[in-house]
DNA sequence: TAGATGGACTA
DNA sequence: ATAGTCCATCTAC
């Protein structure tokens, strides 16, 4: 790697360029000191230049920050990055305390003024080339590309993505002497540096690759044909200025060459000063030396713990695997020595490979195992392309791990293993052992730190890019089903998923570990529920299909009728189904007053609007009925027949365990979480949900258990007080805020006050509520002011929500649950206050989903006990679960079943379930 | 053909 | 005003 010269490589730290990425990542915005003092972008850089010397063990590390201030830039052009919004507060407190750090280390550090860092880093570069020193650029900044020769490449050390000659070329389509010319042309909107409008890289590389060069371009502009063309034309002028702006300085006057940058010795007793100032746990135990003789600070005292969740880091570690070892089983003898090692190991990562991604459709093709980090195996037994070699069969190599599946002493590892579970019962396998699912682990470590599928896990959490299934089976219409793909190519995907979900779980569950509370969630909601979850999807509900068939032709019916009356209405023909030409026709045409307009700035027709125009105008609530029939129809009655198995002839759905931010669970494909409700006619889609012959269908709903949550976590004594006394809630909100008698409240006032119920569930401001109520703000604020005023428990929990969110970053339910809240800080007013309302909302939120999610483990747990297929749990819609249950039972079990949700909590107000029971869904509501 | 947009359905 | 999923349309590739 080291080149001839026998030189240290120059490493060149864009120090800037990270910072402002370190401080938009998630995971890192919460940190803190105890004392409020941000440290989420000081670890970023941090840990970055760790990692850099880590992987350039020779390498001469130099940083390089922007200075304050204005650069030659804007000199050259007054608007340059005039878009930029000021550097926000918690940032720019965290850049001193950042440069003293790098100081003390001994590294040496750049801050020019008057040029940015990408021009002081340009000429090191340069000088660095010119002395025949190999150069590397650590930066996340694709502009510096163009400074890339043969003695200059690019790291990104949050990626860890490297460029060089070729691979600048492969990513961009353009040498890297041409990058200057492909920004001038694209224009930059953060930097507001213009370019040829509607101008992108596609369209840029095309010129490129035709002229080679800007100038090039300019030259043929008025060969361009069409409303490019004429774009390009009218950029001609400013294209030179571009083209400056975006050309890095290479001849800064610096006061040091590179050769003369050299690292000096640090200043340990100043790092550890800095270090414990800033809480800097990790660096500090490295520094000190005791971090092998103390792994974890998590199993000491409990008060260490909770301080250590509060404001301390938590750092995901991958293991380092230094090559890989994937094998091929294809003969019996290597496939009993990989069982005896799995076996022995007691724990192990596997994955199943199928031919489809629905679990009822899915065939097995193949299954790969892990249990050390870098070794793992793939096992094909059926992929059946022509000339496929010969494998293994499925039922001997299913037969052989059966025990060891269904094993409770051996623990599983997988990525979502849900799926896995679902595709093996269909081979009479009951997975077992069921003890750790990455996606889960990544979900309560973080719920939005990222996405939690492996692709982004293994990015995220071991810097590592996977083989993307695109990659070896391709997409679109041609896409090949797992069987059909080489086996060799299939091998290294599989094995790779399975070496992958060890070593995520190795990195991940550590981290966990550190969260007592977190870990509990893990561990006791969950991990358990998975299984349960398994077992609805796979037991599906029944609906009745000549039901739907009839409705959708009745709906079909009417909307005929309906468009027809809407075309007479408009005086013209258009889809009704299209906002853009309902906007023209409406706002354009008829010219109707426009009230509202969508968040791009077009007239919106969105159902409040319309319902609005409908008082003065027809066409509006034709509009009105067809879009609410259409979508019943296209979503509901067409679909939901179309997406019945034929193995079980059931509907199937997927429950996601790891989407929400909150902790609820969603369902698709389809979704039963949205089956129609409100309307008469979208009730008729509930009627097609029946229970099977002598069987009923129960729904047991939890009777509004966010206020009471509300309740139980303000702890207000009027709320508890009014719950406890079974009250009518809204009523009671309703007389205290209207000061009236409980026996004389409106029914305008009982929704006045159903409406502030749900505002505070949903972190309220003056204006929601006036919108929704249709008042003034001035009326709803003083409604608001009411209900503090009768209910000062609330309101001081919400300030203290507010208050704890801004301090900690998170916000948490009562099982400890978090959500982190990346914009709770945020300069920018209309964030910040999303932001405070998501952390108001998601303690209630949260810890309802936490309770339903507790009651469904009872009631399984009861189920299994009970043993009695006459009884099954068929559905979870946040607040409801619905079952099917024998005619003969069906009294009993209701009870029994409503006594087990009321007991999943104990709050400080009573939990209350309400059951229904019918033929169908809709009656048993 | 993929992604964005605007709208409608749920708790 | 909180949290989701799915649909048709339109646009850009």
């Amino acid at each position: 790697m080291s080149n001839s010269a026998n030189l240290s490589p120059l490493i060149l730290v864009d120090g800037s360029s990270y910072l402002f990425r370190a401080y938009h990542v998630p995971y890192l915005q919460a940190l803190s000191t105890a004392s409020g003092q941000p440290t989420g972008a000081i670890t970023g850089v941090l840990n970055m230049i760790r990692s850099l010397k880590k992987d350039y063990p020779n390498g001469n590390v130099v940083v390089v920050f922007d200075a304050k201030g204005k650069t030659f830039r804007s000199d050259m052009y007054p608007e340059y990055k005039a878009n930029r919004p000021p550097m926000p507060d918690d940032l720019r407190s965290q850049i001193a305390p950042l440069h003293e750090i790098i100081e003390a280390m001994g590294l040496p550090l750049l801050v020019v003024p008057g040029v940015e860092a990408d021009d002081v880093i340009g000429t090191l570069a340069k000088q660095a080339s010119e002395q025949g020193i190999e150069t590397v650029i650590s930066t996340g900044d694709k502009d510096m590309a163009q400074l890339v020769t043969e003695h200059v490449r690019l790291i990104n050390t949050m990626t860890n993505v490297e460029l060089d000659v070729d691979g600048v070329i492969e990513k961009f389509g353009v040498k890297p002497e041409q990058i200057i010319d492909y920004l001038a042309l694209m224009g930059d909107k953060v930097d507001n540096i213009p370019g040829v409008v509607k101008c992108g890289p596609k369209t840029a590389v095309k010129w490129l690759t035709e002229h080679g060069t800007l100038e090039g371009v300019i030259a043929n502009a008025d060969k361009v044909k069409g409303k490019i063309g004429e774009n390009l034309r009218d950029a001609l002028e400013q294209l030179p200025l571009s083209y400056q702006l975006a050309t890095i300085k290479c001849d800064v006057e610096l006061e040091q060459t590179a050769e003369q940058l050299q690292p000096t010795a640090a200043d340990v007793e100043k790092l550890t000063e800095l270090y414990q100032t800033f809480e800097l746990r990790r660096l500090l135990a490295e520094l000190t030396g005791s971090s092998d003789s103390e792994p974890q600070e998590t199993s000491k005292a409990k008060p260490k713990q909770a301080k250590a969740s509060t404001s301390d880091e938590v750092i995901v570690q991958a293991v380092e695997v230094s090559e890989t070892q994937y094998q091929i089983i294809y003969n019996q003898d290597e496939f009993l020595t990989w069982l005896a090692k799995l076996k022995e190991s007691k724990r192990f990562a596997f994955d199943t490979e199928t031919t489809s991604i629905d679990y009822m459709q899915a065939e097995l093709v193949g299954l790969s195992f892990a249990c050390e980090p870098g070794k793992a195996a793939y096992v094909p037994v059926a992929h059946d392309y022509v000339g496929a070699p010969e494998q293994l069969s499925r039922d001997w190599v299913l037969a052989q791990l059966k025990p060891l599946l269904e094993s409770t002493e051996i623990l599983k590892i997988g990525q979502n293993l849900k799926y896995d579970i679902n595709v093996l019962s269909h081979y009479d396998i009951e997975v077992q052992g069921i003890a750790f699912d990455t996606m889960i682990e990544s979900y309560c470590f973080n719920s939005i730190a990222t996405r939690h599928n492996m692709d982004a896990l293994a990015e995220k959490y071991l810097d590592h890019k996977t083989v993307h299934f695109e990659d070896i089976a391709g997409k679109g219409a041609k896409q090949l089903t797992f069987n059909q793909i080489d086996i060799e190519k299939a091998g290294h995907y599989a094995a790779e998923d399975a070496d992958i979900t060890l070593r995520l779980h190795l990195a991940l569950f550590p981290a966990l570990e550190q969260l007592s509370e977190q870990l509990a969630v893990f561990n006791d909601i969950e991990m358990p529920l998975l299984p349960v979850l398994a077992r609805m999807e796979q037991g599906g509900v029944l609906i009745d299909s000549d039901l739907l068939a009839e409705q959708s032709q009745s709906l079909g019916q009417r909307l005929a009728a309906l468009e027809i009356e809407a075309h007479n209405l408009a005086g013209q023909s258009f889809n009704l189904s299209s906002p853009k030409q309902l906007q023209k026709i409406l706002f354009e045409d008829l010219k109707i007053p426009v009230i509202k307009k969508t968040p791009k700035g077009a007239p919106s027709t969105a159902e409040e609007v319309l319902q609005e125009l409908a008082l003065d105008y027809p066409l509006p609530k034709v509009i009105l009925e067809n879009r609410g029939l259409s979508k019943l129809k296209s979503t509901y009655t067409d679909k939901l027949p179309l997406m019945v198995s034929s193995r079980s002839g059931r509907l199937h759905t997927s429950y996601h365990q790891a989407v929400t931010a909150t902790g609820r669970l969603s369902s698709t494909e389809p979704n039963l979480q949205n089956i129609p409700i409100r309307s008469e006619q979208g009730r008729k889609i509930r009627q097609a949900f029946i229970a099977p012959k002598d069987h009923k269908i129960v729904a047991i709903d939890y009777s509004q258990i966010e206020l009471r949550i509300m309740a139980h976590l303000s702890n207000d004594k009027g709320l508890v007080t009014a719950f406890s006394e079974g009250k009518d809630i809204h009523k009671a909100t309703a007389a205290e805020i209207f000061a009236v008698p409980l026996d004389q409240v409106t029914s305008e006032q009982r929704r006045s006050a159903k409406a502030i119920n749900f505002g505070l569930i949903y972190g309220m401001s003056a204006f929601g509520l006036a919108k929704q109520l249709h008042i003034g703000r001035n009326q709803a604020q003083e409604y608001m002011d009411m209900y503090f005023k009768r209910y000062p428990g609330v309101l001081t929990y919400m300030e203290e929500t507010r208050e704890q969110a801004s301090s900690q970053g998170y916000v948490e339910t009562i099982y400890g649950r978090r959500l982190y809240l990346p914009d709770i800080n945020a300069r920018n007013g209309m964030r910040k206050k999303a932001a405070e309302r998501a952390a108001i909302n998601a303690p209630m939120q949260g810890t309802a989903a936490d309770i339903i999610k507790k009651a469904m483990l009872a009631v399984d747990t009861w189920l299994q006990e009970q043993a009695d297929d006459r009884i099954k749990m068929t559905m979870q819609v946040h607040d409801e679960l619905i079952f099917e249950i024998h005619q003969d039972i069906v009294e009993e079990t209701t009870q029994k079943l409503v006594e087990l949700m009321n007991n999943a909590a104990e709050l400080s107000v009573p939990l209350i379930a309400e059951a229904g029971m019918g033929d169908n869904w809709d009656e048993a509501h």
